[in-house]
DNA sequence: GAGAACATATGCAATCATGCAAATGTTGCA
DNA sequence: TGCAACATTTGCATGATTGCATATGTTCTC
């Protein structure tokens, strides 16, 4: 079993990497599923990414039967993360939108992960950080973005 | 707003890279989810990194209610998943272990996800995998391994 | 204006996770 | 032996997610 070019020691360093990184996702999501379940955090991401969406569609986004759904809104209306909002164009339209407070725990969730990470980046010497963003980039290119419908599994 | 040393843009390759990172991971579970719930797996998992547990010490791994963790307990040996084994030592406690089934469902997620890293390191010239294990190498030792809790919470 | 197509909500129903309190069974100590 | 400590299970209860079928209300088209 030959290993051209370093791939056997590149993937561990990247699985590693990916449970360190997947170590701060999960701290900074945890604090706001205290408040909010995960897939209601997957709603809350939704609406940050796209701004307000009709009912349907984002029971669609979320592949989530609208009469599911639209029984999660409720709870969601009544928890203060999202409001209903009617569309004056079409009144059989819903649009649901984010709050203040849905808007705020999402912004909490990315800033604490872009802080922990630079806390992180922070340990580096300016070189390594260097190498960091030519690597990183060359991993990025390579993987791609990741499709929305692959986040949501694990709720961003 | 200075940015000492490209902070700035290293935490952007990051997160970036942490998005990426977390839509492989998020692929390698999706099928195992199909067949357990999301915490059934966590079980699943700690089980299959530490051997068959107490049930008791399982659910505090857990962060769960003993009485809760029975049921759920009942629920993935119904799903052919864990066996309740007795300990021949002590009558009164009980071991969860992993059948071959359990087993196998987390190591074809692991299978998977080593896979899927593998296939984009595949596409860098070797001088990028070599950049990638010494900037990742760098970024691990800086971050640390993750705490078990952490990475709980979205279910490793 | 009437009916079809559409968007959302509601009735009914199941599964899972979760917690508290109490029961059952086991072990260990006095 | 008998009682205390321990491990697990069970009774009782709640809330979230999910699906299917159906009802309600709205828009559009003929």
């Amino acid at each position: 079993m030959t290993d051209q070019g370093g791939l056997t020691a590149a993937t561990d360093a990247t699985l590693t990497a990916s449970r360190a990184l997947l170590g701060i996702v999960a701290r900074s999501v945890a604090d706001a599923l205290d408040e909010v379940t995960l897939p209601q955090f997957r709603v809350l991401v939704v609406l940050s990414a796209e701004g307000p969406l009709r009912l349907g569609t984002l029971a669609e986004r979320l592949g989530a039967n609208q009469s599911t759904f639209s029984r999660s809104v409720d709870r969601m209306v009544a928890g203060g993360w999202v409001v209903r909002s009617e569309n004056p164009d079409s009144r059989r339209e819903v649009l649901v939108d984010l709050t203040e407070a849905g808007r705020g725990l999402v912004a909490a969730v990315t800033e604490r992960r872009r802080r922990e990470i630079r806390a992180v980046l922070g340990r580096l010497t300016e070189e390594e950080r260097t190498a960091v963003v030519r690597a990183l980039g060359a991993l990025n290119d390579a993987a791609g973005e990741p499709a929305a419908e692959d986040l949501l599994v694990l709720g961003l």
